[in-house]
DNA sequence: AAAACGGGGGC
DNA sequence: GCCCCAGTTTT
């Protein structure tokens, strides 16, 4: 496995190509950013943000979303997919917030997951980005990097990969580290086709050899 | 551990 | 057309 070093050595030269690394989602208040992280599982952020603005316009707040029709919440998130379930559970979630935290969105990852909809992974993103709270969200391209690097064994299961990474990174730069893989993952180290020949990250990564070297046989 | 949910986008 | 997408829940 990738060694402490090396992972920050590749973290380091991900940060080189995504110096400005932020979630994609919009959102102007802690809330609408995590009805947006909900919305966007299994979902490009793209079809997120073009569903958003309409949402928001029609229920800004926890408290206007706990009142609204479940029917009408759907027809306005309609073209992202898994949009039936992700309807009901907005809506809980917003009456959730409504009455029990009164209005405000819970700062613990404990307290986010119990949230209708709300996982490992919306939890520690909304936790990390919106409260500072130390957290890896291994989502797929995470999980991904950290295989292909081999900063984990590719047989990890995901909690044994956020371990992994959380023992290899300093708790300072977790979430920075989460964002920066994200965009390496989106735009460089993608699921299909990796650009393996124009990667910083080559001489510190097994697969992308091995990849390289399939393709010139 | 695997299936179900699910429309949109890349190739 | 097929595969993947800032996953969660149920089996």
């Amino acid at each position: 496995m990738l060694s402490k070093k090396k992972t920050l050595e590749a973290l380091e030269l991900m940060k080189e190509m995504y110096p400005d690394a932020e979630g994609e989602l919009r959102a102007e208040t802690p809330f609408q950013y995590l009805v947006a992280v909900m919305l966007s599982a299994q979902a490009t952020d793209a079809s997120v943000n073009k569903a958003t603005p309409n949402l928001f316009e029609a229920y800004s707040t926890p408290h206007a979303l706990a009142q609204a029709d479940e029917a009408d919440i759907r027809d306005l998130i309609r073209t992202i997919g898994l949009y039936k379930t992700k309807a009901k559970n907005i809506k809980k979630t917003a009456q959730e917030i409504d009455t029990t935290y009164q209005g405000q969105v819970p700062t613990t990852i404990k307290e986010l997951m119990k949230l209708p909809g709300v996982g490992q992974k919306t939890a520690n993103v909304v936790a990390g980005d919106l409260f500072n709270v130390p957290a890896i969200a291994v989502d797929t391209h995470v999980e991904r990097i950290s295989k292909r690097l081999r900063i984990c064994k590719k047989s990890a299961t995901l909690q044994e990969v956020e371990t992994e990474l959380m023992k290899k990174i300093p708790k300072e730069e977790w979430v920075l580290a989460h964002h920066t893989m994200i965009l390496f993952g989106r735009y460089h180290c993608v699921a299909r086709s990796p650009k393996c020949t124009t990667c910083p990250l080559i001489e510190l990564c097994l697969e992308g050899q091995q990849r390289l070297k399939k393709q010139a046989n």
